[in-house]
DNA sequence: ATCCTTGCAAATGATTTGCAAGAGT
DNA sequence: ACTCTTGCAAATCATTTGCAAGGAT
């Protein structure tokens, strides 16, 4: 994730100084709420507006440099786009790991759609429970 | 699902009528979110408030008998809990379809889930898309 | 009889918008 | 130069809360 300009610019959008300061952050922290991010950003740049980051986040979640992540009970996490993965969320502590294989199971999920009838364009797996960090306490 | 009274006395709550009416909308039409559920519940029982239906949702979602199912983009939808499944959304039209099936990936995730030491305790799994209806068109 | 639940209205929180000034290409 | 973007404050929308009256067991 080296140049977070081209990443904007290649979507269309400019690259500005709020943007990439925006996805270095989400970078940094991997998966992270709207809130978060501004509270984050503001430590280094404390003129940054909420609404500078609301629009900058849609704005990156439709041009596909963003994936929202929808987590039940919960604000949605924000990452930056990559292929389709899983997601381990711990319900203790409100974090968020990625299993980096490929989704396993997107032969049997294309077989299952194909049987609806149904033209996937994404998958979101969620996996919820307890992270090892909070398993021990 | 004949008896809402029993699922819900079930799960500790007090059997209203309230209740009932909120579950039973829910049944009907599957996957549903909460100023939906208002509307629809509004027809036949205009007294119902907003903020009791907004009650009973977090209520019965804590209680077990109502399940969230979180949607990237768009407002959380609700229904009645079974065991874990696939849901189909549709982009467009934004339905949302089960496909009653086993996970047919639970021993792949256990598996990965085991590699990080991570306490499952459910999945959720939505698949984007567009549906037969919606391709027609 | 007791405790839980409702409905209302108000409070709070989250997100969006309009617009003039400023930044990117 | 031109167009997109920002920051602010206000507007809007979503959700939660307190409390007195009513309902379930």
């Amino acid at each position: 994730m080296q140049c977070y300009a081209e990443m904007i610019k290649n979507s269309g959008l400019k690259a500005t100084f709020q943007r990439m300061t925006i996805l270095s952050v989400i970078d940094k922290f991997g998966h992270i709420s709207i809130d978060e991010i501004y509270e984050e950003v503001k430590k280094t740049h404390p003129t940054l507006s909420l609404a500078t980051v609301y629009k900058n986040i849609l704005n990156m979640v439709s041009h596909n440099v963003l994936t929202e992540v929808p987590i039940a009970g919960k604000k949605s996490k924000y990452e930056i786009k990559k292929a389709d993965h899983i997601h381990l969320v711990c319900t203790n502590c409100n974090s968020v790991t990625d299993i980096d294989v490929e989704i396993p199971v997107n032969s049997a999920f294309e077989k299952l759609a194909g049987e609806e009838s149904f033209k996937i364009s994404s998958t979101q797996v969620n996996i919820y429970g307890v992270c090892p960090n909070c398993s021990k306490a």
